[in-house]
DNA sequence: ACTACTTTCGCAACTGAGTTGCAATAAAGA
DNA sequence: TCTTTATTGCAACTCAGTTGCGAAAGTAGT
């Protein structure tokens, strides 16, 4: 049911989310939020706030998890399709405002789809 | 440089594949060549049969990876680029023959895409 | 078939992301 | 302030995947 109560760990965790624009691994959240909380607490929170349509998650090209905002999601029904960028060179990760075509496929019903691109950021490619 | 050798074990893992057109998880792989070589072997085979051009892989919508027999491709050259779907209901992935366009993005160097379609396969929505 | 060379394998221990159970803590409302 | 209950910290756990190394088994040459 998302977040019922507004924490100063869920404060902390919005912030960090509100300073930038790109996705952000759990690993590095665990870790940028070590002095200020459990990473069990990290995780918990990720999964309530991605409930209650405030972030959305897709998995990395190594399996791992990653958050990014919500944009145009209302609370608990996440609609914003849209494809997922990581970088090869130095592994961030960004929600690309890109319309994407789901190929429809006979005899399978598609409830959701996950686009990721792989290569070479605008900042790796200029140096 | 893929695999040299054709040890029992590599033609073992090749029998599984050429049993089924579907994709297989590592972990369903180890778990049914248990009895005849150790998870390690199991991993070194895939790593070396994907290197070789024989097999390619995708990340599950778990985060887990999946492994399947390549068509098209040339030997340490994978190209066939395709969707993959993953049953929702009973797990199950397969490599879907089907077009997909993949978008252009500015200032970015777009090297390789993976587009993972979720829902409900052909056997579970018949029954 | 024997040898030498090198790849491959088994094993056991490890790594690291993510989870679980439970007691302690702290929001939020009355 | 009191009560209720969501949330947190902690420690232990799970499990996919990796690593190092000595032993085993392909392969090519003789
Ligand atoms: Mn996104
Ligand atoms: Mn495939
Ligand atoms: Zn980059
Ligand atoms: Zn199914």
């Amino acid at each position: 049911m998302g977040v019922a109560r507004k924490t100063k760990s869920v404060s902390e965790l919005l912030d960090v989310f509100g300073q930038t624009d790109n996705a952000l691994s759990v690993v590095e959240l665990v870790s940028k939020l070590d002095q200020h909380m459990n990473k069990t607490t990290v995780y918990r929170i990720l999964d309530r706030l991605e409930d209650g349509g405030q972030l959305h998650s897709f998995i990395g090209k190594d399996g791992l998890k990653w958050y990014a905002k919500c944009q145009k999601c209302s609370s608990s029904h996440h609609t914003d399709l849209h494809p997922h960028f990581q970088c090869r060179d130095c592994g961030k990760s960004e929600c690309l405002n890109v319309d994407i075509s789901i190929p429809s496929v006979a005899n399978h019903r598609i409830d959701s789809a996950e686009l990721l691109l792989v290569g070479s950021c605008q900042d790796c490619l200029n140096q």
